[in-house]
DNA sequence: AATGAATGAGAATTCATTCAT
DNA sequence: TATGAATGAATTCTCATTCAT
């Protein structure tokens, strides 16, 4: 599948509106007006609303995997340099594809659309095993202990960042920093957050604490 | 509003539907069906399907505080063992209710039913309230750090706990734990879960570690 | 599956309109319109439409076996008797209930929906059954001659009446009999057909001719 | 209308598709990608799918005509041999061209598409015609009967051979011939069927039998 | 209090046709 | 002449809700 302009303008339209109102609340009507094309370009382009669905996922997860490997080759830094490097990944993934990230959060919450569950399976395989061997270095480098449960460490970091990002408006109100502007916030909880999963994984990893 | 029988078990039957297939998935037929009532009863009792998610809500967060309340006053103990003790609470609050805390996560990623926005707001608002008066009196007594964030602490929490709860089909899949009956499984879980956390919790609270 | 009133009123309203513009050329929306319920009724007591043409034929199906059973059995008559009531049963069935048959024979033309043909397989199996006993009985009571290929005779007797049925516009145009009404035209091609088909049917099963 | 190449591809997949599936049931998209043209052609080269029909029919009707006029034309033929080899060219007619015969069938049990409608009322009265100068032609011999219902005799045909051949399938599993191959089975059919019309015509219209 | 029947609004999708090139 | 893209209308079906009883 490529993807010419116009499918790219259904996919982000649609996007947009699944983050806000699901899936199943998401007529294919408002994508069509979103996105400012023909109602029927829809299943014309992509056959049905949730062929359009794995489309946006099959877009948003090839670039993902690709800049992760590019990061955990680098072989100038340490291993903890690299988890660090990868906490920020996280960090940003989640920032800048807020809405993405919401539909995928919600299609893993339930078993409704086999296609997607199989490609977010696969998806998060991938993943993990870069991890993998990322702390396998780091443990043959000796720099990380033994032992570590990589799938609950990820919890933790995809977990942390995940739950924050969707629910930053209530941190927000929370920590009264309704005066900040929507960039001044971001940059405020990325540093916040990156500096906590920092402190978190380099005492899940490494023998100092 | 009272608990009727039949009530209860509407309500229950749309717990289950609306985790499997989120709110705007699940048919009021479906509820119906499942609970084994009249279609029009479902209206006749709570009014429209978004007022009866509003009466689960309310149903089941009733009971959550008042535990969490007595939990936190018990004197006897140390506040890090009550940390402790708020980690399996947590644990146990989303391996036993899966299917509410699902709704919930779901529900915290958009904002399309205000009226459950709201109610989710001022029941995250009173249960971090509490986290708060345990870390100060914590801090008071000098078993814990100061400048501790409570949002971010707590978004570890939940966010490690509900990502892996809700993904642990995943999780068995990747350590091939798919001989385990799904009640040695919760158990597994729960006891790794539990470990990792009140580890994690220990570095962020306390001055050793 | 009970007959109510509403539900005889939209099978009776389809079976026109299917007559009229075949199954694929009618919109439900017709249907509910003549039949005079609302549109969506049709998929609610039937489930499709596809549903109700089964409904339909099962409806039509019912009488007709029996009333033909009944006419087989009577032990008064000679078989050749009995063949003649065959043909006039015949002719009755195709001119009362033409618009059954003409959507009978049209799904007899295609593959297209399964069930129907199913049903239209057994409904032939059994009423070619019915008619090989009253052969075999003729040829046993030494009336009809040996060796008579029954499908072959049912295609002529099905065939004929149902070509000169659903043709009969033109054969009123082609005899110049446009000046009958309805009902003397139908009383005048009855004649005729009987005539002409237990001809036909003596010279086939019988020793003289 | 001349008949290019292209034409003649999309009228052929029409015609079988229109056979199958029946004309409301076969969208313009699948002609298209069965006759591997594209599908703007459709409109572009006929106007309209109503129009591809018309031109099939004429297309198909042009040769017919011709072939059973110069049939009857010759001289050295006794009358029953020329209804014996009418009662064979119809049945190698629907063997041969069953897919425009099933969509002919189908066509005449309704009158929805009225170009087609008076097609076939011209086509089947210049059938007539021919017959019944043939039949004139025998009774000025002495070789027919008189008072011969022609309208009446041709339904006995049509019917008897369009019948068995749109239900072939049927005859098949009856007489379990299931193991002849699609060939042998028509010659079967062939062979039964002129001998059972030839008799049947012979006890019309002579006066022996 | 409880329910079977009914309904209007809106859902996704398909369709024949047209248009710009 | 030929075509890929586009479209408006219409299709079937589902939905939450209401009404008469």
């Amino acid at each position: 599948m490529e993807y010419s302009e116009k499918k790219v303008q259904i996919m982000e339209a649609a996007e947009q509106l699944f983050a806000e109102k699901s899936f199943d609340g998401t007529p294919v009507r408002d994508i069509a007006d979103k996105a400012g094309v023909n109602l029927a370009m829809i299943s014309y382009y992509f056959g049905s609303k949730e062929k359009l669905l794995e489309a946006l996922f099959n877009y948003r997860a090839e670039t993902g995997i690709l800049k992760m490997e590019s990061m955990l080759l680098d072989k100038s830094q340490t291993s903890l340099q690299k988890v660090n490097a990868l906490i920020d990944f996280y960090i940003d993934k989640f920032q800048n594809q807020t809405c993405f990230h919401k539909i995928m959060s919600r299609e893993q919450l339930h078993n409704q659309r086999n296609e997607i569950a199989v490609l977010i399976q696969q998806f998060k395989k991938r993943n993990q095993e870069l991890v993998k061997q990322l702390i396998l270095e780091g443990q043959k480098k000796g720099e990380f202990k033994k032992n570590i449960d990589i799938p609950l460490m990820m919890a933790t970091l995809i977990g942390t960042v995940s739950h924050l990002v969707t629910t930053q408006h209530f941190y927000k109100e929370i920590n009264n920093l309704q005066s900040l502007s929507d960039d001044e916030f971001k940059i405020h909880i990325k540093k916040k957050l990156s500096h906590h999963l920092k402190f978190l994984f380099k005492a899940i990893l490494t023998h100092e604490a």
